[in-house]
RNA sequence: UGGCUUAUGGUGUAAUGGUAACACAGCGGUUUUUGGUGCCGUUAUUCCAGGUUCGAGCCCUGGUAAGCCAACCA
């Protein structure tokens, strides 16, 4: 009897792409690229594309290029080069070719004149406000630039003057000559190329003209052979554009797709909104963990399978969609819950006396170093006289099912004995100094011998070996789910308390965390050294919580 | 007063003319020395109106709603 499978049912593109392949479109061949403009870290939305992209080269035996889009200078920059690559390592994919839509700025300059020559550009230099005026709106035909019908030398003798230098910024456009009254807003005399005195990241001060997204993206996919150019929704009215370039141009016709791209609740997606954030120190930097930008969900813990896997699971597809963060969250637990080493760490301490126990006696206990798997071994924590337990895990008036500790109660320490607590012994002002307690002498775990069940298991460290540490804990960035939906400035709705930082006390054993390791909390969350992370500053990140079952209050 | 794109539980995704399913979230139970994990169960879905068909979430027509398009950004 053999095991039916279910196939995983195909996305629209993936339909599109097997039924090229089937059909024997380009020999069979598939290439794909990932177009990133190096002007902003990489996010989470971008990890969709990059799983769509790289996973369709995988699944289908084709490659992947990672192609920078870099064409205009003044928003780019290397180190947004640096940190994109990076990221797209991490994320687990390799690319075929590494390429800059620079490489073919000679080209596309050949490209224009071509252009010009078939009588299909002209330069035109009217300002950038008659130019808006002439385009019309969409519910209204443009009209002709008194420069649309220069002659082809003419326009090619300016054109040249242009990437010369002769003329100064934003005097002067090339712009294709297409239809001023379609109905697409697009094909009405696009811009192909501008004047720009800027230092651009690779070619440096040798260009002064530089091509729209419209006049190198696509030129740049047929240039490389790219089969599937994917790209997100908004460029769906450009694919009319992007294949009249080709066709005029008579080169490789790649073929653009379009699909949704990710949202997700609470947080941001644009670069430019991300970019705010960080220059206007909202946040501390690209990489901060309250951020949905790749390096931001590294440094919180994120792995990069529960990335990978969660783009998996919400698909692809042309609707608007807006993803709930807690099914990112699932996948992060789902990938920590197998791989995470349990330790224990108190983060809102009260002080426990166990008043039965000798002073200065240490009790060595075992504890498993990851239930989940075997293999991971077991490591020795030391019981102690004095201990600390969190403040949530003790109430003094419990309600109903609370099986923590209370007065006369028991609760087992986890890994340790069972105690009962004797006296709340209180400060002058009334809060709680510290907690008397007794120990069960024969209730060790794993040789307990004293017959006691207890419904609660509590975590503790000893006052005396614990070690204090920095604890970062984040809550989602934004008060409200759905940021498309709200009136006026995005900011306004910005969660100040985004970022609680607490001093907590560890076990010893975290004195020796490596950056990349990671731990759960036991009964708190997941965890892990932060990036400012030393032997002598212990500084870990909480990634996610647990999933809570019981809720005081 | 235009064009393009899209509409399936609370969220996301399937069902490719033949019993509307899966995951997350929620709720309940069970196991458990983590109120975690695991396991079991459960609530809830085809935008509206017509039409074609033995049969429509799927095809057709007409509505409605949402998103995108008037950057020398990508």
């Amino acid at each position: 009897m053999s095991e039916i499978v279910k196939e995983r049912s195909l996305n629209f593109i993936e339909e599109i792409v097997e039924g090229d392949l089937k059909s024997g479109k380009h020999s069979g061949r598939l290439l794909t690229r990932f177009p990133p403009e190096p002007n902003g870290y990489l996010h989470i939305g971008h990890a969709k594309s990059i799983c769509l992209n790289f996973g369709l080269a995988q699944k289908y035996g084709g490659g992947t290029n990672l192609r920078f889009d870099d064409t205009n200078p003044v928003t780019e920059d290397t180190e947004y080069v640096d940190s994109i690559k990076n990221d797209v390592k991490w994320l687990g994919f390799e690319w075929t070719h590494e390429m800059y839509a620079s490489d073919y700025f000679d080209q596309l300059f050949k490209y224009a004149k071509k252009l010009i020559t078939k009588g299909l550009a002209y330069v035109d230099e009217i300002s950038a406000e008659e130019m808006a005026r002439l385009k019309g709106t969409p519910n209204a035909p443009g009209q002709p630039s008194p420069f649309r019908d220069r002659s082809v030398e003419e326009n090619l003798d300016i054109f040249e003057g242009m990437a010369n230098g002769d003329f100064a910024e934003g005097s002067k456009v090339l712009r294709a000559k297409i239809d001023m009254s379609s109905s697409n807003m697009l094909m009405r005399d696009p811009i192909i190329y501008r004047i720009k005195f800027a230092n651009h990241h690779r070619t440096g001060n040798k260009w002064c003209i530089y091509p729209m997204y419209d006049f190198a993206h696509g030129q740049s996919d047929s240039i490389e052979g790219i089969t599937h150019s994917v790209c997100t929704l908004e460029f769906v009215s450009h694919r009319e554009l992007y294949d009249w370039f080709l066709e005029k141009l008579e080169i490789f016709p790649s073929k653009q797709y379009e699909f949704a791209r990710l949202n997700l609740t609470y947080t941001i997606m644009s670069k430019r909104k991300l970019l705010q954030l960080v220059n206007e120190n909202h946040v501390n930097g690209w990489d901060d963990p309250r951020l949905p930008t790749i390096s931001g969900m590294r440094r919180r813990g994120y792995t990069p399978k529960s990335i990978v896997d969660f783009c998996d699971r919400i698909g692809i597809q042309k609707r608007d969609n807006l993803i709930d963060v807690s099914l990112l969250e699932f996948f992060v637990r789902e990938d920590l819950n197998k791989t995470s080493t349990r330790v224990m760490a108190v983060l809102d301490p009260i002080k426990v006396v166990i008043t039965n126990m000798p002073d200065g006696k240490v009790e060595p206990c075992i504890l498993e170093n990851n239930p989940e798997e075997v293999e991971s071994g077991n490591r020795i924590v030391n019981f102690t006289k004095e201990i600390f337990i969190e403040s949530s895990d003790f109430m003094e008036e419990p309600p109903a099912k609370y099986f923590r500790l209370s007065p006369g109660k028991m609760v087992r320490l986890k890994g340790a004995y069972i105690i009962q607590c004797d006296e709340v012994v209180k400060n002058d002002d009334g809060t709680i100094k510290e907690l008397h307690c007794t120990y069960v002498e024969n209730s060790k775990s794993g040789n307990d011998e004293s017959g006691i069940k207890v419904k609660g298991v509590i975590h503790w460290v000893s006052a005396t070996e614990a070690l204090k540490a920095e604890i970062r804990i984040y809550d989602r960035l934004f008060k409200v789910e759905d940021l498309s939906n709200e009136e006026g400035d995005f900011k306004d709705y910005i969660n100040e308390n985004s970022l609680q930082v607490v001093e907590a006390f560890v076990e010893p054993s975290l004195k020796e965390a490596k950056i990349g390791n990671r731990y759960q909390f036991m009964r708190n969350g997941y965890f892990v050294p932060d990036l400012d992370f030393t032997s002598e500053k212990l500084v870990f990140n909480k990634t996610v919580g647990l999933k809570e079952g019981f809720k005081v209050g």
